[in-house]
DNA sequence: CAGCTGTATTGACAAAAGTCGATGCAGTTC
DNA sequence: GAACTGCATCGACTTTTGTCAATACAGCTG
């Protein structure tokens, strides 16, 4: 007798999750998670809080927040001297919206 | 007049992020979050339905899922030749408590 | 304007991650 | 047991990412 297949045949999911796995791409590094925890709790923080208390150079540090911005998870503004970032509003909606998309259980037609 | 400090000097998060960044680093690709939202919708997948829906190389695809087994985010059972897989019965729980730790507002003390 | 401070960008390098061909192993069929 | 199928692992390669020194730039100070 032949093998059975593996059956039922699994419908794999079409959704285009670039999006997504870039906004989680920003999530992938702990010093990230860092300034993103500190600004959840502080609303306002100066980049030079940052260079100051992460065991990074300032060149670093200065990346690891472009990459923030580019996901539009944080806005900064300059005043003066200095550059203060902010978590960007929506920034947890997003996220949240992210994982449901993914994980949302997904209801058969 | 010598310039005033960005101040007030803000207390960066202490916290130790690094189970959090590997989690979101499980996430921080589409294709396994293809694999993933498949798995939330389908509750168990076979390994060949995922090699011939991905436009990825056998090895390619088991390496992803090796990703997301060491994350746990996924488990496997071989049954005869084949091996399914399902979603971690907690991977949900874990990454919005992981998402949580990170954004949830911290209260003052 | 010259000099200074804080931040961003550039360029170079090392480490990590994604991909694939080749191979190994587990389980099935005959 | 021999041949086959499905999946995992290995090794090599390429691309991406994290890091830093050097440099550029913006805004302040005097």
């Amino acid at each position: 007798m032949s093998m059975q297949r593996c059956c039922p045949p699994v419908d794999v999911v079409q959704t285009v999750f670039e999006p997504s796995a870039t906004l989680f791409k920003a999530l992938a590094d702990p010093y990230r998670l860092t300034i993103l925890a500190t600004l959840a709790s502080a609303d306002e923080v100066c980049v030079c809080d940052f260079t100051a208390a992460l065991p990074l150079n300032q060149p670093t540090v200065s990346h690891h927040l472009r990459v923030l911005r580019d996901a539009r998870l944080v806005t900064c503004e300059r005043r003066g001297t200095w550059v203060y970032y902010r978590l960007a509003a929506d920034a947890l909606k997003r996220l949240d919206d992210a994982l449901g998309e993914v994980l949302r259980q997904k209801v058969a037609v």
